[in-house]
DNA sequence: TCATGCATCAAACGTATGTTTTAAACAGAT
DNA sequence: ATCTGTTTAAAACATACGTTTGATGCATGA
């Protein structure tokens, strides 16, 4: 066969094995020998560890972001003029994602748990191709989410943006694990819809939560000595 | 000198370079060099890598577990009986965080990123050492917290309980990239406290929403083709 | 004083990594 | 049938890693 699967092979195999262990705590070995094909293969075809890194991620991305901009444009022709709200913008988002065509179930999950690692695992290389190819729908987010909180000052949007940001990628990474855990203590069954449904409220709460205090309620009562 | 400094300045280098670059990215060379030891300092003082990592873990974690201890005690002992609300439990925990004595200004920031590092890379011995050592602490704050949201069922309360993790873990694990971007766009400096202050209202808010709705308000209005 | 024990040092060990090279086989298009 | 791009195979490359070794220095207590 002159086009095989080889590329997406790889592919599978780098993304499942990158949201397990990481990027560096992964080797190109073990995603060879997951995928079936030969070492060399990932150097024939995407040239460097860094750009098979790159390319779980277009993969992922690429569509997403059509979708994701597509809602966006739903979601403004709706409401004709004025500014979405918080509510709605988060919805959109959160539908968008739930509704990409997954590869299977996990899809999601495993996608999340990617970018966690993109923020937080040292990768510059990452860093900067994501804000090359896909700063336009994030820069569209981030101004429906400034419509949506005129309230807020530039600084604490800021900072409450990376809270969101920080509770969703933290959960869905690791929202394997977390559903495991809650099915063995409680028996519960849960789907990462479901948890998107208990997140959404729980994000426009605290986003839309009073001004920030700038001194604790009791401070100075706690000292130590 | 019998009792040198050599332990000392392995942590304190350690320290910073798993902060900046994380754990398996941070070579005991780095770390050897940056502390001016010799490279078999490491493994003679400590034995290996992983227990140099604990040893960073520990030489905080220790006194700030009795630190919390104590918090807590005077946070019990002031409500009487009471079960504290949600915002004191917090806020003991922050308090604790934040007044620990630190050997730098930037200590707490270095050891929010530590404690990022430590939920989000795949180190299993990690993890299993933070377990085993600190589940006391752990323990009672869960506890608190139950006390503190009565209003919430078991699952609502678990699935909220990461939102607060995730939030808080990811944003101390980037809080100096973040910081460093704020700064670049605004010419606003913050400090770990100041994150904090912001951080717990926006958590409290977030675990006090009003009950998780079952379905998305306009749940079907996105349909994509 | 001198032997003991801990600390430090340069050097090497074995292993694993990303990448490259060579060769051979294979499929489909011209 | 020949050419082109794809895939496999095996091996080697240079480099980096965590760890170990054996010699050396050096303070302390007998």
């Amino acid at each position: 066969m002159a086009q095989s699967d080889t590329v997406d092979r790889i592919l599978d195999a780098a993304e499942e094995l990158f949201a397990e262990r990481g990027f560096s705590e992964t080797s190109l070995r073990m995603i060879t020998s997951k995928a079936k094909v030969n070492l060399a293969a990932v150097n024939y075809h995407f040239g460097s560890k860094n750009a098979l890194i790159h390319a779980v991620f277009a993969r992922f991305l690429t569509p997403f972001s059509g979708t994701l901009e597509q809602a966006f444009d739903e979601l403004e022709e709706r409401c004709e003029g004025q500014p979405p709200t918080l509510n709605d913008t988060l919805w959109a988002l959160t539908e968008s994602a739930v509704r990409m065509p997954q590869r299977n179930e996990r899809g999601i999950a495993i996608f999340m748990r990617l970018l966690g690692l993109a923020y937080t695992q040292s990768q510059g290389h990452l860093r900067k191709f994501l804000e090359q190819e896909y700063s336009q729908p994030f820069s569209r987010f981030m101004r429906l989410l400034k419509q949506a909180t005129p309230q807020l000052s530039a600084v604490d949007r800021y900072w409450r943006i990376q809270f969101m940001l920080g509770a969703t990628a933290f959960t869905m990474s690791s929202s394997d694990a977390l559903r495991d855990i809650l099915q063995n203590k409680t028996g519960v069954e849960t789907s990462v819809q479901e948890i998107a449904l208990r997140l959404v409220p729980f994000l426009a709460a605290g986003m839309q939560a009073e001004k920030t205090m700038l001194t604790p309620p009791i401070y100075g009562n706690f000292s130590v000595a």
